[in-house]
RNA sequence: CGGGGUAUAGCGAAGUGGUAUCGCGCUUGGUUCGGGACCAAGAGAUCGGCGGUUCAAAUCCGCCUACCCCGACCA
C-alpha cells in the first residue's frame, strides 16, 4: 500500500488524559480511533493488525475440529430469562424496540448456541461437536479503561464444546489448552502467558485463565515456576500449594498479568436450562455437557502494544504486522521516485506485503513514523543506497543496519519470514 | 456506583472579570532534503451544554453531559 493514499496520519502527540499505554501507542500510530470510553474504530493499519490475530486464532480453532459460525449480537430477552441471566449478569446492556420487545446485545453465546445445537444433535453419534464464532461483543462495563484491554465493545473469539460425558470434555478441554499456547506461541506470547487458575467454575471447581504478564495489566497472579502454573488472586487464598506440583504458594512469585482467555467446564449448566438432552447407545436421555473457550483479539491486540514497544513506538511481531516491510523513498528525485515505484512493484510480486512511503515528507518525518507504526523491517531507497545498486535494510527490533543488493532482497526475505 | 480531576481551533496546550494566546497540523510562495527543516504571508474558536451573577464571564455560582484516574465491579 502507499502510504499517500492511506487516509489516516500519525500523531505527535496525544491528550495528556490518555495514560494508557496502549491506547495511546495505537492512536498515535493510527491504528484505533476513540469514538467513546471502551469504544474503539479500526483504522486500516490496525483493522489489519486485528484480521491477522483472529486468523491465527482461527486457524488453531478449526485445527481442534472447530467450525465457524456467526451468531447474531442483538439477542431476545426470552433466551436470558430461560438460563435466569436477564437479571442477574449486571454487565448485560439491555434495550428495547419502540414496541416495547425487549433484547440484549450479545455479551456471551451460550444462550443462542445451546438452542441451536439443540437443533441438531439428538443422539450419542453426534457428538462431541465444536463450534465457534469471532464477533462483538458488548458489556456494559461499570467503567471502561485501559484502552483495549477494557472496553464495552470488544472483539471475542468464543469456541463451544459439546459431548456426551465428562470424560469427554476434560480431553478436549486439554486440547483446548495446548491449541490456546499454539496461538500464543505464533504471537510471541507464550513464554510470557501462563495458564492460570481462577475462579468462575459452573461445572469444575476452578476456570482456567491465560494470564500474560504485562506491568500494566489488571491482573494479579501467583505463578509456581517449577511447573508454569499461577493463581489468580481471587482464588489464592483458597490453596495452600500448588495444585500440580505441591510446592507452596508462599513460594509463588506475584505479578501483573492481562488476562487474554479464558476456559471453562461448564458441565450441564446450560443444556439443562434449555432441556438440551441426547440419547446414549442404550437409548437413555442424558444432558449434553459443554465447554467454552474464550479469546479476545482486541484485548490481545492491546496486550501485543503494550509489550512490544520502545520509546520510539510500536514493534510487531512478523505475525501480526499491518505490513512485514516498510519500504521507504528517501529522495524527492524524480528519477529516483520512478525507481522506487518500480521496486515497489517488485517487492509486492516477491509476495511481501509492503507499506510503501511515497509521500513528499522529509526524511526525518518518515522515519519517525517508521519507528512509530513499528513495522519489523525497514527498507530505504535513496541516493546513498542507490549508488551501491542496494537498499538499506533495518529491523525494527535492532539498531543494525545493513546495505544489500537489490537483487538480493528477494533472498534476504526467503531466509527470515 | 463512591471519591478525585479535566473540558479553550483538526491535535496538544496557556489564559483568575474587560471580548482569546502559543506550538503542531492546514493553505500560498520561497529556501531546504538521511532522524519530526527554515523564512514570509494566511485561514481556522460563538472557550463542552443550559441557566444565573455582573456594565462586562473562558474566568465567579448552579445544574447537566462527556472523558480520565483511584476504588467497587469484571458469568
Amino acid at each position: 500500500m502507499r502510504q499517500s493514499i492511506l487516509f489516516t496520519k500519525t500523531r505527535k502527540e496525544i491528550g495528556t488524559d490518555e495514560v494508557s499505554l496502549n491506547a495511546s501507542l495505537l492512536i498515535r500510530g493510527g491504528f484505533i480511533d476513540k469514538l467513546s470510553a471502551g469504544i474503539y474504530t479500526y483504522l486500516p493499519l490496525g483493522l489489519k493488525v486485528i484480521d491477522k490475530i483472529k486468523n491465527i486464532i482461527r486457524e488453531e480453532m478449526n485445527a481442534m475440529g472447530g467450525q465457524e459460525i456467526l451468531m447474531p449480537a442483538l439477542t431476545p430477552k426470552e433466551i436470558w430469562e430461560t438460563t435466569n441471566r436477564w437479571n442477574n449478569f449486571d454487565a448485560l446492556f439491555r434495550l428495547s424496540n419502540i414496541e416495547g420487545k425487549e433484547y440484549a446485545l450479545g455479551a456471551t453465546h451460550e444462550e443462542i448456541v445451546t438452542p441451536l445445537l439443540k437443533k441438531y444433535i439428538f443422539s450419542y453419534k453426534d457428538l462431541p461437536k465444536f463450534v465457534y464464532q469471532i464477533q462483538t461483543k458488548f458489556r456494559n462495563e461499570p467503567r471502561a479503561k485501559s484502552g483495549l484491554l477494557r472496553g464495552r465493545e470488544f472483539l471475542m473469539k468464543d469456541l463451544y464444546s459439546f459431548h456426551a460425558d465428562q470424560n469427554d470434555l476434560d480431553k478436549y478441554y486439554e486440547k483446548a489448552i495446548r491449541a490456546y499456547f499454539k496461538v500464543f506461541k505464533r504471537l510471541e506470547l507464550d513464554k510470557l502467558t501462563y495458564l492460570t487458575f481462577a475462579s468462575g467454575g459452573a461445572f469444575s471447581k476452578y476456570s482456567h485463565e491465560f494470564q500474560t504478564l504485562a506491568a500494566n495489566g489488571e491482573d494479579t497472579i501467583y505463578i509456581c515456576e517449577k511447573c508454569k502454573i499461577a493463581y489468580n488472586k481471587e482464588i489464592i487464598n483458597e490453596i495452600s500449594e500448588c495444585q500440580n506440583c505441591k510446592l507452596d504458594k508462599d513460594k509463588f512469585k506475584e505479578a501483573k498479568s492481562i488476562e487474554t482467555g479464558n476456559i471453562f467446564k461448564l458441565g450441564s449448566r446450560f443444556s439443562k436450562s434449555f432441556d438440551f438432552k441426547f440419547k446414549d447407545k442404550d437409548g437413555q436421555e442424558q444432558d449434553v455437557i459443554m465447554g467454552c473457550y474464550g479469546m479476545g483479539p482486541s484485548r490481545i491486540m492491546g496486550t501485543l502494544a503494550e509489550i512490544f514497544n520502545d520509546g520510539k513506538g510500536l514493534i510487531w511481531p512478523i505475525t501480526v504486522t499491518p505490513f512485514t516491510v516498510h519500504f521507504i523513498l528517501i529522495s524527492k528525485d524524480n528519477a529516483l521516485a520512478k525507481k522506487a515505484d518500480k521496486l515497489y512493484d517488485d517487492l509486492t510480486k516477491m509476495g511481501l506485503e509492503v507499506l510503501y512511503d511515497d509521500r513528499d515528507e522529509t526524511a526525518g518525518v518518515k522515519l519517525n513514523d517508521s519507528d512509530l507504526i513499528g513495522i519489523p523491517f525497514r527498507l530505504i531507497l535513496s541516493e546513498k543506497t542507490l549508488k551501491a545498486d542496494s537498499v538499506e535494510i533495518k529491523r525494527r527490533d535492532s539498531d543494525k543496519v545493513e546495505l544489500i543488493k537489490i537483487v538480493k532482497i528477494a533472498d534476504y526475505f526467503k531466509s527470515r519470514i
